[in-house]
DNA sequence: GCCTTATTTAGTGTTTTCTCTAATTAGAGT
DNA sequence: ACTCTAATTAGAGAAAACACTAAATAAGGC
């Protein structure tokens, strides 16, 4: 279940984008559309994918919401892609 | 071009499961299928993209395909999910 | 309670992915 | 050349992903 959903929200350029914006702190869903030219409701749905995989969390302040990234699941996706790199046990 | 191909060929858990079992060293095409229940033209299907995304390399031996690990790819695509450890500079 | 702002959910059409079976290519041996 | 084995390419259908517009939800200020 997770790691796959790890992957799969990977694999789309502008949820790595999403990331990488989320790098230099937390940013409201508005905030981050302004980075993009697709619509809001389609950004919103690549934040749910995100949120599904548990790379990012989400918190409320007043009407917005802000995005934050979640490192532990990075983490785990990366010491998982790490694996590659040792002999099988 | 690259990146993005990468990531897409990582999306899938056949092909993430085909890495894992070359990490054991070359294999045929068949060898591998073997270890899956999907179609030989299917399991082809997941090679190409594997092979496109430079993830594995292929080297023909008599009337068989052996596909191998391409390490320096693998390696690439991990340094770039490390950024994301770093702050922004 | 009503209006505004911020964001998501619903509904829809298009494009892409994934799987299959059938046909094709490539090399080795007779 | 013929045949066998190994693997890919072609064609087709079902399922999923992606983008949009329009409608719904949630919180805050008047």
């Amino acid at each position: 279940m997770g790691i796959n959903a790890v992957f799969e929200a990977l694999s789309h350029p502008v949820r790595r984008e999403i990331l990488q914006l989320l790098r230099g702190g937390p940013m409201s869903a508005g905030a981050l559309a302004e980075h993009f030219t697709l619509s809001k409701p389609t950004l919103s749905v690549h934040f749910a994918k995100l949120k599904e995989a548990e790379l990012v969390a989400v918190e409320r302040q007043g009407t917005s919401l802000i995005y934050h990234l979640n490192m532990s699941i990075l983490e785990e996706a990366l010491s998982g892609l790490m694996s590659f790199r040792e002999p099988k046990p």
